[in-house]
DNA sequence: ATGAAAGCGCTAACAC
DNA sequence: GTGTTAGCGCTTTCAT
């Protein structure tokens, strides 16, 4: 199964070429201080002469780290990797590493078969941290890869009482607020369009809905709510449909992400029903659809470009610190979420 | 910057609570022949008792291989990552991988500094090969890697004389047979959607279109053909509706891939064409459209999954292959394309 | 069938 | 500042 290129020059020639030691080399390519000038552009020469490139192998052995990290979805459904939200993430996430020797790997575990292969993987020392993305309830990674002591930060929580380092954003508040918005703009029948409730995300921006209507004193009607499967623009089209059919009176909107809000846009706009005019839609997450909305549409931005600092951040410092040293067993962080008004709602 | 789990039982001490030599353990960990049974099981009951994983990295260093391949998206939007192309191709990577112990490791290459940082992840040996997709006609990276001497395979080729392995569907036979069956039912101003030409897959497409028109002795009118910049559903529904405006006797196109023609559907529609009555639409790929488009659509089927599988299984080869015995250069690969007819055209 | 031993190429600690 | 040296944990001969 493959063998590495043989005749590949090594430290050791380098040394003996540029005339000094391989402690030299080995502080020339790291950058380390404490060498003279001269020495240094010597050893740099002999480097580009050979075509010298360290063993990445070898100096994990000896380094006891690989400069790498993996950004993991696990979502059974593969098609999901193509949704915004993952795009923005891997953005964000490869963007926050661009100053730092760190290599990105993405990895998708669809199965057990996968996910038994990534921990041995991780486990195995070829990658120095791990951060998790579309973690749903019942997943054992994130803990499989916690216990085995892997720096391991997650995007988003299981639950309530998360048991990992995770950053997150105020699901519940933003949703509350956004909702809120719509009943101060006078609407009153507001439907919502939730992702899979086996989702913690997904609970809380469903109970940012209630929440908002229960401090309204406007009652919550269980036939004014659709979950999805995923978090689609063809699921909030197909529960679009369903909330239009179910209530004709529907005034308001409010999807639980920015690609559901646009499929209820097509549905409400086949409908007949004119946007914002007879109808206002919320979404959360704030991405740039592919296709652009006609009506305006206000969102609850959630800061994924921070989100992705963030989570490199703590990954970072927890791969820094010495595995003895544990102050804390992990660490939560919510970021605020912004209100966008894009139209009079 | 991070450092590997201390405490983590090694192989010798799985020997030694075994009772036997590292050999020995070494042999059960890879399933090698030649152990007693008994033998056998006393490692494996001491490796469980131990929650022993073997460091990968000493593995690589004494093994002379990494047991990861890299796929590798050069593409500097990285917002078409999330494009139904992608993600079937990393569905259908990852599929062919399955029944192998290789890792895939996807990753995103940008920028220069990406591309370096990459390269040197390659050339460490953190990988037995390389997958490439998205190539843009002008990349260096192909060559760097494979004069790197790492076994590289791509999808898709940069040119017509291309100079590393390659898999790639019949591109010009395929749009030539699309808009052959068009002008067999009668359409005669047809109007081609196309890739950006900085891409060789988008010129044979193109191509195929022209030498069909020629064949049947209709002239090439360049007022036809809508160049786009990228593949999306987006440019697709911009470049038909140019082209409606300019061409409103248009009564056939034929767009370069399935998501263009998915956007060029919706920009007949929203001219009052009826499809196919008034204009039939051919595309090329066959996905599955995230939001189904409601007209009938027929498509030059693009095997996918095949290309995939024959990717990995000319990758897997190469590696295979030791590197002193280089029987051939590269190897090129085209695979056969299928017109799926949905409607009457 | 199994143990012993020689590296794989590098980092880091230590001497000078 | 720079050379020397002792491992890092594994695979792979080579004996036995």
């Amino acid at each position: 199964m493959g063998r590495q290129r043989p005749g590949t020059p090594t430290l050791e020639e380098v040394a003996a070429r540029a005339g000094v030691g391989r402690g030299t080399v080995s502080r020339v390519i790291n950058n380390a201080v404490g060498v003279r000038d001269s020495t240094r552009r010597a050893v740099q020469q002999a480097i580009a002469e050979l075509g010298y490139v360290p063993n990445l192998a070898a100096r994990s052995l000896a380094g006891h780290r690989a400069d790498a990290i993996a950004l993991v979805m696990t979502e059974p459904d593969w098609r999901l990797f193509g949704e915004p939200f993952f795009t923005e993430v891997v953005h964000a996430v490869g963007d926050a590493l661009t100053d730092t020797p760190v290599q990105l790997l993405l990895t998708l575990v669809r199965t057990d078969t996968e996910r038994r292969r990534f921990v041995e993987y991780a486990r195995g020392g070829r990658v120095d941290g791990v951060l998790l993305m579309s973690v749903h309830a019942e997943d054992p990674l994130p803990d499989m890869l916690a216990k085995a002591g892997l720096p391991t930060v997650m995007l988003g929580r299981r639950s309530g009482d998360e048991g990992v380092t995770y950053v997150d954003a105020d699901n519940a508040g933003g949703a509350r607020g956004a909702v809120t918005h719509l009943l101060n703009g006078g609407r009153s029948t507001i439907g919502a369009i939730s992702g899979p409730l086996d989702m913690y995300v997904a609970q809380c921006r469903l109970r940012g809905y209630r929440e908002a209507l229960e401090l309204a004193g406007v009652e919550v009607r269980s036939s004014l709510v659709a979950e999805c499967a995923d978090f689609t623009e063809e699921s909030g089209l197909r529960a679009a449909t369903g909330l239009i059919a179910r209530h004709p009176e529907l005034d308001a909107v409010f999807a639980a992400s920015d690609t559901m809000a646009a499929g209820a846009l097509h549905a409400l706009r086949a409908a007949g029903r004119r946007v914002p005019q007879d109808v206002a839609v919320i979404g959360f997450d704030d991405f740039q659809p592919a296709r652009p909305t006609d009506p305006p549409l206000t969102t609850v931005r959630q800061p994924l470009e921070e989100i992705g600092r963030t989570m490199v951040r703590l990954l970072l410092e927890e791969m820094e610190a010495s595995p003895e040293d544990s102050p804390v067993a992990w660490r939560h962080v919510i970021l605020r979420t912004e209100l966008v008004l894009r139209d009079s709602a």
